[in-house]
RNA sequence: GCGGGCGUAGCUCAGCUGGUUAGAGCGCUAGGUUGUGGCUCUGGAGGUCGCCGGUUCGAAACCGGUCGCUCGCCCCA
């Protein structure tokens, strides 16, 4: 039997890691004032395909579809912001602004899969709406920052910071750009020629040598912001600065859709192969009201769990359990008749279902207990328990009241 | 969708230019230890050599195809 091709099972030791990271960036996001909430994982083609574009790879090769018995076109959910931008559509929530929303989510892609990539995978995020101050995306930034920090892998990262202006300065310098790259259009690689027609902009994070060669004397974004644009850029470096978030600024780093607008962000890590990027989001002003809503600005940003955890290098550990261990057969009653009473108090215990002494020592001792308790029927007439530190290799006599007080400490 | 590398035990890998019962370490398991783990020693289980076809007296090895994994391109978390 084969898993689907793209797809991976979390065993313990990685879903753990897993656990571990939503844990850490939900009490982040959620200190930040962000609400966790949780859309389907499957929608409407529509809701995807709108904002995206059917031109776009993601519709046009990467989503997967379903079409159900009652003939409706579905799609599972490639990215977590068209869900969310539906929600808040569907239940009225445009009336409570501004609004904050963080969730942790499957995804799914139907790409080759390679390093960082599969086909299911989890990402973290948040979507901030109703503000159209660069308070907010610097809050998105700093709250990014803080769970990687929180993580302890902000030292893997590099923050990489871009504006992309508003519709008006961007399409000033689209015609700028492609008048430059007509000059060089035999030149451009084939991808880049193509998207020269179709998404210009997108030729200048290409990884083309030539089209790099290309662009190094292209004329550049920044000198194409008009006054509101670049203030905007100007406010949000200004509070990074004050609250001393280092970033670079990147005026290779774009995004093609028009409902984006002003920021763009990337943590990049180098320990990730070709795809680099952990943390990435930006300001899409345009798309509530392309999905039919009201004219509300939004700000937030996606992170892949799966690229985190390969940053990881404190593994979490699990819980170690205390192991309780019959000495006979005979034990074996008032054994069960511990475990049950302890775990009652919500203390990990773990007891094995055969095997001698030495087995269940040898067992109890792999699967990391911290304590076991020898019981014996003897023992246990005179109110009495045998306790072994596992690390110390202690072991001692202690009451059964007492017992629970132990273990906690 | 396109290109490179790789498929031998649960894992990491050996297996010389084709030669008969396919190996190691780790892990798993049973015991040395009839009331005590980590160390050590000794046994044991586990493989249609990814799959199909071809070449050959003979294929894990050579050839073709196919599937899978992996890395990169496109794109993206």
């Amino acid at each position: 039997m084969q898993p689907v091709r793209g797809t991976h099972d979390l065993l313990p030791e990685e879903f753990l890691v897993h656990s571990y990271i939503k844990k850490v960036a939900f009490e982040v996001m959620e200190n930040f004032g962000f609400s966790g909430v949780d859309t389907p994982i499957f929608e409407f083609l529509e809701v995807f395909a709108r904002p995206l574009g059917d031109a776009s790879d993601i519709v046009s090769k990467e989503m997967y579809t379903i079409h159900d018995k009652g003939g409706e076109v579905l799609a599972l959910r490639p990215e977590g912001t068209a869900g969310v931008v539906r929600m808040l559509i569907s239940n009225g929530l445009q009336q409570e602004m501004p609004a904050k929303f963080c969730y942790a989510i499957p995804c799914f892609r139907y790409e080759r899969p390679q390093k960082g990539r599969q086909r299911q995978f989890h990402q973290i995020g948040t979507e901030l709406f109703g503000v159209s101050s660069f308070y907010a995306d610097a809050e998105v930034i700093a709250v990014g920052l803080e769970i990687l920090k929180s993580l302890k892998v902000d030292n893997q990262v590099r923050l990489h910071l871009n504006t992309i202006g508003d519709l008006e300065s961007r399409k000033v310098y689209r015609e700028k750009l492609v008048e430059y790259l007509r000059g060089y259009e035999n030149d451009l690689s084939p991808e880049s020629k193509i998207r020269l027609e179709k998404n210009p902009m997108r030729i200048l994070d290409s990884k083309d040598q030539g089209d790099r060669k290309i662009l190094e004397s292209a004329p550049l974004l920044h000198d194409s912001l008009n006054p509101e644009s670049r203030a905007f850029f100007d406010g949000l470096r200004n509070v990074l600065e004050t609250q001393n978030i280092a970033y670079t600024i990147d005026q290779k780093l774009v995004r093609g859709l028009d409902y984006y607008s002003h920021t763009v962000f990337e943590f990049i890590s180098d320990n990730l192969g070709a795809q680099g990027t952990v943390l990435a989001g930006g300001r899409y002003d345009g798309l509530v009201k392309l999905m039919g809503g009201q004219d509300i600005p939004g700000v937030g940003f996606g992170s892949g769990i799966e690229r985190i955890a390969m940053l990881l290098t404190e593994k979490p550990s699990p819980k170690r359990p205390t192991t309780i261990i019959p000495v006979s057969a005979e034990d074996e009653e008032a054994a069960w008749s511990l475990v049950f009473n302890l775990r009652k108090q919500g203390l990990p215990i773990d007891m094995g279902y055969s095997g001698n002494l030495s087995k269940r020592m040898k067992k109890a001792s792999k699967n990391n207990a911290r304590y076991c308790i020898v019981l014996s029927k003897g023992d246990l007439a005179n109110n009495q328990l045998s306790l072994k530190d596992m690390d110390s290799g202690d072991q001692f006599m202690v009451s059964v009241e007492e017992l629970p007080l132990r273990l906690k400490a």
